[in-house]
DNA sequence: TACGTATATGCGAATTACCGTATATTTTAA
DNA sequence: TTAAAATATACGGTAATTCGCATATACGTA
């Protein structure tokens, strides 16, 4: 079970937090998308992932090609809190708004279905 | 201005953490109180403080020998969510409730007036 | 002034974190 | 079965973090 200096540790990295504020705002992300929204390259967004899943913050579910991340389902309630209230607020911030920006543009996005657990 | 992964990797660290928690709940505190609180030494302590503060998380504010921190005043109304969120939940769990009980015991505790800006 | 208490900081060592590049793996489609 | 796209990971280098110990500084009091 993630524990809060680890949370706040995943936090605390800012093409971490970026993706996380992704996430919380559109539910599913998969890593091109938060590549190309960030404009950072593949290797970078997949191992701060990686990252995020060994802790425990996030799941992954492959929907063919694409790898999708979410919030880990069994995330303590505070630790939801703290990332709603977060997003609340940088999701109107630099580079917050402009991810979803450029993620709301993004030619070629891959057209997701409803991942199953 | 602190900015949110400074705020966050302020948080990552258990020393801090359990020193900001004592301070959400406490209001005013000094160095050695936390020193005594958890169990630590107090240039680990100290030094954790020091970082802090020059981040823009706490403000410390002299008082004889005594240097108490608290939160910064001017801390965004977010931030401010997040440490009363976090608060609400820690402080029943170890090691933060512990770390309240040991203050409440402390021997020769310092007797604080009100510290003034 | 001299001493005791509280606090801050310099230093070196050990550990951890982050990155770019290259490459391996998985999946889809031709 | 071969190629292309998406993703994961190994590797090596650099920087940042954390620590304990020793010591410096600041304050109050005798």
């Amino acid at each position: 079970m993630i524990n809060a200096p680890r949370f706040f540790q995943a936090l605390a990295d800012t093409t971490r937090l970026r993706c996380l504020m992704l996430i919380v705002t559109e539910g599913y992300v998969c890593v091109c998308e938060m590549a190309y929204a960030l404009g950072e390259i593949q290797p970078k967004i997949s191992r701060h992932l990686a990252a995020m899943r060994a802790t425990g913050l996030v799941l992954d579910c492959r929907e063919g090609q694409w790898m999708y991340y979410r919030l880990h389902p069994d995330l303590p309630a505070w630790m939801d809190e703290v990332l709603t209230t977060c997003n609340r607020t940088l999701a109107n911030q630099l580079p917050f708004s402009s991810d979803r920006a450029a993620l709301a543009v993004m030619p070629n996005r891959p057209k997701r279905q409803v991942c199953q657990i």
